[in-house]
DNA sequence: AAAACGCGCGAAAACGTTTTCACTGGACTT
DNA sequence: AAGTCCAGTGAAAACGTTTTCGCGCGTTTT
């Protein structure tokens, strides 16, 4: 006997409304009203409207999972994301959901927290819904991750790596530009003891951001001793410990650049916990500008990525892989970047400015310091 | 003819293994395989192992879509938030989605940006999804989405708004008691005027969080001015444009507590913008320690709301009402709040301060101040 | 005027599962 | 010793779509 026990709905029969009962209503089969909903040409003017009002009618809504079962599309895309904690992600989905969702997909969110056991976790379950395709933003990956995605074949996008497996793409972020621009600004400054707060070495782009500080440094003539490189986690905690590190150096640095925001923050808050004025005292350079990088005190300095243009890279990149038109693959996607000059960074003549140091006033960038205390 | 174009696997016949090519080589039924998968104790010991092989060998992974499609069970659980820029929601996504993940479920984000037409798409992507329930974490919710989901019957959990509907659950925040410490806090330190940052009138939560300060300062024989109450956004520009309203009054206020935390980071930046030091000139308190709450200049005194508790709670009423025993039900779960003291707030005796306020030099937190200048 | 074509539509297969039902054989109960 | 029951299994229905194939019919081509 059918169960009959479930009828807690409104009315009784009032099931949600079927494929079946639109045909019904309009007088159509099935087959025209899934055409009808799905856009298909082939089905006449008048007819059509009748589906659509039928259906309107009925207030029905296609069944996702027999769909996907049978068109074999799941409409659904995966984020990878190292931490969802970081601003910079929260922000990036959001870009990336908003275009998905106007092309009609739905994303699903991976945060491996850097934890490799979690990683096969997540990318198990991607595997398992059938993502049509994941945008890997985690900046860096492990190989396993690689290995794991690139079995079954799923398009994928990856972040400054580029495997050269077929069906992957990668966007390739300029790093160069906005650490060299914020280089050359410390260096306008009068900064020479300049340090870089690095990220987790396993993140390729962490890695990305090092060597581009420390080839823009040398390109100025700056040598940095090694003392200088302090490697944080891309966390608040771990800017704040590196920057704790860096003020137990002998000659502690005027300036200091970080891999990301996070860090900024972190060495700002360790910089007032060691009574240390930012900028007079230590200026410090974030990376991203996320959104809250204009609001700390005092507002950070930073090199801006576009999460915007990134997202938008990611979705077109990974939808031109999907549609297997393969042969139009490799444009490399270039993601720009830019210095945003706030007022964390001044000319540095407080604790531990040196005496070596030229002072050069004219550079600080002007900008109105309102109702400012003596 | 069967399309053999997409024949572009690693080997030509290497498709995805089928529940079919389990039972093959295992030499049972697809039934068997089915239930053995789904760990039916009606399965001989023997048997199970032996498709469990085979299973493993071909690298079998059961196709979710399908499962979804026949069972009614889509093991997706929606959650709403309202934005996902404000880092209490990254935090708390993370404490539901492990819940959720360890519970075999997957979890699907709808982030409505406070916009009523951005909720009903939301709305309706969960619904097509066919999740089994979501966790409205929205901090109030307008009718209009109470309305559509309940509609299909699926379990619903709000944070605050208690509808009476059956399969409807509320999880009920103490916001009386963290709010009510952080006034007497205040109080004791020897505040006087305290003023409160409230959240958008349409969200439910911040209208009780509002009310808790009324009753709060009454309860305390303070009686607040109507121009102390002033409506912020929960976010970071409300904050600010907020502080910059109070500091506009004839007597700007010594302490200003806010509805959220992000509201207090921009409370903080508009203070130093000003010239004003926190908390020399104005204490500031915010609302749910976001994690960065510990890392503001100063770093932020605020009211905790644990999202782990949250999170477990929702999962857990959700995971109950979806089970069906809806008579079970009318829990009600409580989630606690607690102040946590930072360093935002100190006596009044700095610019702000007035002499009607008798000092009470006693009440400060013993905080050590690393290397303070001067 | 006959043949060819194409348009609009319906019947039915397929997608990969879960679950019901019926069937077997052996172990109990009486 | 016969009947009853139960554990273990398989066949097949169902889930709600998309898509292929074929069919009629009106229109164009030869």
């Amino acid at each position: 006997m059918p169960r009959q026990k479930k009828s807690k709905s409104k009315r009784p029969g009032e099931k949600r409304a079927d494929i079946r009962a639109v045909a019904a209503k309009a007088g159509v089969s099935i087959a025209t009203v899934s055409r009808t909903i799905n856009g298909n040409n082939k089905v006449e003017t008048l007819t059509a409207r009748r589906v659509r009002e039928a259906a309107k009618s009925l207030g029905y809504q296609p069944n996702t999972q027999a769909r996907a079962l049978v068109s074999g599309r799941s409409h659904m895309l995966g984020v990878m994301i190292s931490d969802i904690t970081n601003p910079f992600f929260p922000e990036l989905i959001q870009s990336f959901e908003e275009i998905a969702v106007a092309n009609g997909y739905e994303i699903m969110i991976g945060s491996t927290s850097h934890d490799p056991r979690l990683i096969e976790g997540v990318i198990d379950r991607m595997l398992q819904r059938n993502v049509e395709g994941v945008a890997v933003m985690t900046f860096g990956v492990e190989a396993s991750v690689l290995d794991r995605l690139a079995s079954r074949d799923v398009p994928l996008v990856f972040i400054d790596v580029a495997p050269n497996a077929p069906g992957m793409a990668a966007l390739s972020v300029d790093y160069r530009f906005g650490i060299e621009q914020a280089i050359q600004h410390l260096a306008v400054l009068g900064h020479r003891r300049i340090a870089f707060i690095a990220g987790p070495r396993t993140l390729q782009s962490a890695v990305l951001r090092e060597n581009a500080f420390i080839e823009g440094t040398r390109q100025i003539g700056l040598k940095t001793p090694p003392e200088y490189i302090v490697r944080g986690t891309h966390t608040l905690e771990g800017g704040t410990k590196a920057m704790e590190e860096l003020l137990r150096l002998p000659m502690p640095p005027t300036a200091v650049m970080c891999s990301n925001d996070m860090t900024a923050i972190g060495v700002l808050h360790a910089a007032a916990d060691n009574g240390l004025r930012v900028p007079e005292d230590v200026s410090v350079i974030g990376f991203d500008d996320v959104h809250i990088a204009r609001y700390t005190i005092p507002p950070l300095t930073t090199i801006q990525m576009s999460c915007k243009t990134l997202a938008v890279s990611a979705f077109s990149a990974l939808r031109a892989h999907a549609k297997g038109n393969v042969q139009s693959a490799p444009e490399r996607y270039e993601i720009p970047t830019q210095l945003i000059v706030r007022r964390s960074t001044a000319i540095p003549n407080g604790a531990l400015a040196d005496l070596n140091t030229p002072l050069q006033r004219q550079a600080l960038p002007s900008r109105r310091v309102k109702g400012s205390k003596s």
